[in-house]
DNA sequence: AGCACGCCGACT
DNA sequence: GTCGGCGTGCTC
């Protein structure tokens, strides 16, 4: 019936238009479709977010520059209201554009396809049914249960263990419990994660019911996917990141796996959080959301600290398991000489190697070898577009930026002055490869990091592992999470310390939670498990809480430094980079943003009420200034941060910034709501 | 974001 | 005399 549309487009514009419908789709809603539209001199999918037969008194436009769509793309709709609403939620909370929102919720396929690839299963094995939870297990179950079935029951639920201490098992039966009453389930975990194993777990206790939005699906298998949800056949949805926009009708219950992951906070625009956006969408629908980890993030924390979650412990480790015996070994008062593993490791893998039993190397950084830096001027070779230290690739005998790619050959003398005394500090997973080579010639090893793997080829080298067909596997962050390997006995951190001097706030929760992850891997189905830390500082806090297990201590010490200086959880922040390809732009563009930003402050102070303006005087404008990884990809970078307690506050003088400010088109202002990191 | 329109400098 | 630089404004 409806003779226009309003359509949302992927465009950065703070706006919506309308479209005239065509007749033949006049007797049917159209809301939830995508359709073809012109826009300018351009053709564009667009979304349909309502509809209606007479055009509003004030439109603010010429009536005559209304075109008609193209073409309806979907037979049935795609998205639903609640998508609607949720795209405007995150529109509103991360600045940006409706249709920007939508796009990166619904998928891009225009026609189904089958799935393919994972090796799904078909049928539900009836047996995994009926399960035995420990006490603590099956209290946490009946807590969560209750408090959704009671008027006014607490939302949040935080399943805190260690790693092996049964936490899947309470978010499958809890799961389980709320399919059976009728209502759906997203479980998130982290991208990463997304192996066979976890992909086979669900399927084997959900069949058909269970729908997977993994990173390998075409967009024409997403959309199948997505569909199979739409029409209820499938009830438990399993994802990343971006599964938190599934459209379940009817949700129950929410469940975010390893809460503290960084991969829940989207790396471009709109770059929201998953664990916001469930907390939005479980408060909308008065449902549980359930997060989990042995290491929470320090906002989470805090929040089972003050009671605003409610925290669920889990303290025995399961399936014959016991937490490994954890040592520290202090590389200062090991020899120079001895390479990157020292005598102790070597006689650690040795042994476990003799026993047949599995070993994981860890290091805290990717696929990079070392820095080059001549021993004679201190010169240190840095990319020629982005300001970072080169590493260099032993197989190619090339230097290559970690950023951009950009690579040279490896010089044999210094550049700067000449000397032939150069040398490579650091190192990465390739040297560390042909050291392990070297030192156990008959150890079969897998070297996992993005450079040697893609992450097609990851489930199954990780499936290889656990058969048994490695000795020994070494890897980065990839190796720490939530992989499960019976015959796994050692587990050695190369380096602790790399990461640790990152100019970033969140230095120390990281890699306290690497740390503790890693270890965690150890000792999951035998109690005899051994965790060798190697670090040049074994007195640093984060390092000897996580070697040591005390978890508790490590959260107090943290948020004790983060309230001295002031940073989330007890604050908020919004971040602006502006980039250019002219340093000049981008620095100028970020002076006067930062004028305009304390302009925006000063009269918003004078238009509200005297309660909000004192919240005005305690947001801090801070910069602008270099970012700490100045130049990436030829861009320079400076930028903005707001600091304060008032979200609301910040997120208005974002959105006047960024729709208000005139700028050249070769600069780019991103914008970060709740950043993540500030690199 | 794209893209067109429009007004000032160095060139076949 | 023109080509082309990127500042400004618009997209239903």
């Amino acid at each position: 019936m409806a003779k226009y549309l309003q359509i949302a487009l992927n465009r950065p514009l703070p706006q919506t238009f309308t479209y005239k419908n065509l007749s033949e789709h006049e007797g049917e809603s159209l809301i939830g479709h995508r359709v073809d539209v012109n826009f300018g001199n351009s053709k564009m999918k667009g979304f349909v977010i309502d509809e209606f037969d007479e055009l509003p008194e004030n439109l603010g436009f010429d009536p005559a520059k209304i075109r008609a769509i193209k073409k309806v793309i979907d037979k049935e709709r795609t998205f639903t209201e609640e998508t609607i609403e949720m795209a405007k939620w995150v529109s509103n909370f991360y600045i940006c554009a409706i249709g920007e929102a939508i796009s990166i919720m619904v998928p891009g396929g225009k026609r189904e396809s089958e799935l393919g690839g994972m090796g799904f299963s078909d049928s539900a094995n009836e047996d995994f049914q009926k399960r035995n939870l420990s006490e603590e297990q099956q209290a946490a179950v009946e807590k969560i249960l209750g408090e959704s079935q009671k008027e006014g029951g607490k939302i949040l639920h935080y399943l805190y263990g260690a790693t092996g201490t049964g936490k899947t098992e309470v978010f499958l039966s809890t799961a389980d419990k709320i399919i059976e009453s009728g209502k759906g389930v997203i479980y998130l975990v982290p991208e990463i994660s997304l192996t066979k194993q976890v992909v086979d777990a669900v399927q084997k206790r959900f069949g058909d019911t269970a729908a997977i939005l993994h990173s390998a699906l075409t967009p024409s298998q997403r959309l199948k996917e997505w569909n199979r949800i739409l029409n209820r056949e499938a009830r438990i949805v399993v994802g990343a990141r971006s599964a938190i926009f599934a459209p379940v009708p009817d949700l129950g219950l929410v469940i975010i796996d390893e809460e503290h992951d960084g991969s829940y906070k989207s790396g471009s625009t709109p770059r929201y959080h998953a664990r916001q956006v469930a907390m939005h969408r479980c408060f909308k629908h008065k449902i549980p959301l359930l997060m989990g980890s042995a290491t929470p993030s320090v906002e989470a924390w805090k929040m089972m600290d003050d009671g605003t979650i409610v925290k669920h412990t889990l303290t025995k480790r399961l399936a014959g398991g016991a937490m490994p015996e954890v040592k520290c070994i202090d590389l200062s008062k090991v020899p120079n000489d001895t390479g990157s593993i020292s005598p102790e490791l070597r006689k650690e893998i040795d042994e476990t190697l003799s026993e047949k039993r599995q070993t994981i190397l860890f290091l805290n950084r990717r696929g990079f070898s070392h820095y080059f830096r001549c021993n004679t001027c201190g010169f240190d070779m840095k990319c020629k577009n982005c300001s970072v230290s080169m590493t260099l690739h032993k197989k190619d005998r090339r230097l290559r930026c970690h950023y951009c790619g950009w690579s040279t050959e490896q010089p044999d003398k210094c550049p700067e002055c000449g000397s032939l005394d150069i040398g490579y500090s650091g190192f990465g997973t390739e040297y560390i490869e042909n050291e392990v080579k070297a030192k156990f010639p008959l150890a079969r090893v897998l070297r996992l990091d993005t450079d040697s793997v893609s992450a097609k080829e990851l489930p199954q080298k990780i499936d290889e592992f656990k058969n048994g067909e490695y000795d020994i596997l070494l890897g980065t962050q990839m190796v720490a999470k939530g992989l499960n390997f019976p015959n796994l006995k050692l587990v050695g951190v190369i380096q602790a310390d790399t990461g640790l001097h990152m100019p970033d706030f969140r230095a120390s929760e990281r890699t306290f939670s690497l740390i503790t992850q890693v270890a965690g891997r150890a000792g999951r189905f035998f109690p005899d498990g051994k965790v060798l830390v190697q670090t040049y500082n074994p007195l640093n806090e984060p390092i000897d809480y996580a070697v040591h297990g005390e978890t508790e201590k490590f959260y107090e010490s943290e948020i004790e430094a983060r309230k001295m200086t002031g940073f989330p959880p007890f604050s908020r922040m919004i971040q602006f980079v502006f980039r250019s390809s002219s340093e000049e732009v981008s620095e100028v563009m970020a002076d006067k943003g930062g004028s305009l930003l304390g302009d925006i402050l000063d009269k918003l102070k004078k238009k509200v009420p005297p309660k909000i303006a004192e919240q005005c005087d305690e947001i801090e404008i801070l910069g602008p200034s270099e970012c700490p990884v100045y130049k990436i990809n030829d861009n320079y970078r400076n930028q903005i941060i707001l600091r304060g307690q008032n979200m609301q506050i910040m997120q208005a003088m974002a959105r006047e910034f960024l729709y208000g400010y005139k700028t050249p088109g070769n600069l780019y202002i991103e914008c970060d709501v709740d950043p993540v990191t500030l690199i």
